[in-house]
DNA sequence: AATCTGATTATGTCTATACATATTCAGAAA
DNA sequence: TTTCTGAATATGTATAGACATAATCAGATT
């Protein structure tokens, strides 16, 4: 029987081999059920799914039609410092180099290691006023970076990467040259209450980012 | 009437306020459709959406159960140099610096203008082999970056954004000072064939990478 | 104890049917 | 001509029912 998955891919190669040419439109549900032999909730799935991979746009009555130019998506997950050092087979260490509080900000610098060589600096804020339990953890046990992930789930937020010179902190901290290229990220996440967390990290060098498509 | 994504939410809302702890088994799906007067099915598609954004992890027999560390996934569109030129209300044009065939390779550098002023520089590299119909193609007429996008679909690829100083190359035609941090990328894409295209792309001093959560 | 086997169970999927909703389009009214 | 209005239509979604499939578990066999 014809699975949805197999709607799937046997829409992608019409796509692919312009059987179905990139802007044009696409049979409707209804005759590609009737014509592969499945049900519409069949093709339905099969569509939705390609349409959520940005192959297809997809419009009430207006029917459905090949993405012009199907801007691919390319993921990555939201890093967490232990598991990438650790998926580096390296032994993941850190230390808080400095913490204070103003206001109902909570304030921390840190350093990560990995095999005891500096991995990355951190320099973090911690709004207390989403949240209160941050003041009592002991960063010095947990990172700040997985005390968040595990109390602190959030809703959505923002990440930015830059190049850019290596400062007096990081010379210091990361033992590198002056002026050498880093890779640096700002982050900040929210949750419905507001700002819960605002950092910028600073990457030893050579660290890259890497995606699959 | 409840909709799956009413459904979704509330699930959404138990996980978060930790009614169903991290690592815990939730209801099945005919548990919670009775309790939450809908259909099996409508439950289903709003617990698939949710596994799929990395809340629960679902298994077949064993059933489902909130992710220990939700690891949030951050979606990028891959890089289409028109596009992201444009979208910051400029004008996009661009230069081929060199272009030669080396057996089944065809090599090109170019540069990438926004107003004007020097946005980028490639060093690219296509297969003839899987890409035949690029031999024939005009590069100073469409880059050979959108040429790709509207003439071969691939399947998948990797990306590698990296912080590099500039060298003698960059610093010539992205008139940007020696050992200047800038963001580089390489990227390969391959269709099922084989390699497409690889390239490494360095931006001017400043560009960033984007990221939401 | 170790291994095999069949029953059980939760999720995965397909189907037919029904209705909702956004959008388009044609024809009527201004 | 322009604007409005209602019919038509493709997708979006809900439902009950059915069977498929993978994983687990308990009990029987070795």
């Amino acid at each position: 029987m014809l699975g949805w998955q197999d709607v799937q891919a046997e829409a992608l190669r019409r796509i692919q081999t312009r059987v179905w040419p990139p802007g044009g439109l696409i049979p409707n549900e209804a005759e590609l059920a009737t014509e592969l032999g499945c049900a519409r909730a069949t093709v339905n799935r099969a569509l939705r799914a390609l349409a959520e991979d940005g192959w297809l746009e997809r419009r009430r009555r207006a029917g459905t039609r090949v993405t012009l130019s199907p801007q691919r998506r390319a993921q990555m997950s939201v890093p967490v410092l232990r598991q990438e050092v650790e998926g580096l087979g390296k032994r993941y260490t850190h230390r808080v180099l400095s913490q204070s509080v103003a206001g109902t900000r909570l304030l921390i610098q840190s350093l990560h290691l990995a095999d005891d060589v500096p991995y990355a600096v951190e320099d973090r804020e911690i709004n207390l006023t989403t949240l209160p339990g941050a003041a009592g953890a002991d960063f010095e046990t947990i990172s700040a970076n997985e005390w968040l992930v595990q109390n602190a789930p959030f809703d959505h937020g923002t990440m930015e990467y830059l190049a850019e010179a290596a400062g007096e902190f990081e010379v210091t901290h990361l033992c590198c040259v002056p002026a050498a290229p880093l890779m640096t990220l700002r982050r900040e996440t929210f949750s419905d209450a507001g700002l819960i967390t605002a950092v910028r990290m600073a990457y030893a060098p050579g660290r890259a980012i890497r995606l699959d498509i």
